[in-house]
DNA sequence: CGGTTATGTCCATGTACAGTAAACAGAGAA
DNA sequence: TTCTCTGTTTACTGTACATGGACATAACCG
């Protein structure tokens, strides 16, 4: 008996989900004129489970090139959907460890900041980045 | 038929992994005097586990949760722990998903920088928080 | 010496997550 | 009616993240 033995209280990296995403995708690939099937078939998953995601029935939304083909295909913001499926963007967990502790930090002293000023600290670092390494 | 039917190209939100992490906690763990079991009970896994993490006989990483304990019973930086292990900290996904368009962004732009360019930019997100909303 | 105690390791097993296959029910067209 | 398209349900699979119990080895104690 060493640990709590937790039952359900699973997270891999993944936050709640809010239940829009099902029904986001429903909704945007009925717009498009996709049948189910069609469009399991372009994102490469089987209509069974698209329908279980679609219907919000799974446990956890399909991992990331899955949801990336998915924004592909709709015409939609691959980011915004990873968040409505509570995922991480693929390429960032590289980009956060190839600088362990300077990037964690700079998240966290961002948190809560209005997309306004973090557009400023993004143009920021996009000209440090032009000017080169100044050590 | 339908999609490739991915054999071993799994990945949650987990990068490559060094075979690393199990070697350093191991050196950690014996430089504390902890034995296998009693640093296993600590940290809330089985010896067993915890022998084969150690000896990188392990698919993945453990969990973020165990991670976090065992970075604190070891006195080591959780990030660094984190970054060894392929795995993104906790506390990040939902900071990145609670501006989904901005955060995503912010990181890819800070992609490549050094870590004096990254703390003046995390400096200037503090001085920002400092400042207030400025809408 | 012989028995206990502590070390780490191996093998079999369990549960959750991400996904599939096959059969099904309803609507519409021919 | 039958054919075909739609979406849905139930049961199953493989991998990830673990656990339990038995095991071999060495050290310690009388």
């Amino acid at each position: 008996m060493y640990s709590k033995q937790r039952t359900s209280e699973r997270q891999t990296v993944m936050t709640a989900q809010k239940p829009k995403f099902g029904i986001f995708i429903r909704e945007r690939r009925t717009a498009k004129g996709y049948s189910l099937r069609r469009f399991a078939e372009l994102v490469g998953i089987s209509p069974t489970y698209l329908s279980h995601v679609e219907q919000d029935k799974v446990d956890s939304p399909p991992t990331a090139d899955r949801i990336q083909k998915m924004a592909e295909l709709l015409g939609e913001s691959a980011d915004e959907l990873f968040a409505m499926a509570g995922r991480v963007p693929e390429d960032l967990p590289k980009i956060i460890q190839s600088q362990p502790e300077a990037m964690p930090a700079l998240l966290r002293a961002a948190k809560g900041l209005t997309p306004e000023q973090l557009k400023k600290l993004q143009d920021q670092a996009s000209k440090m980045r032009r000017e080169g390494d100044p050590s």
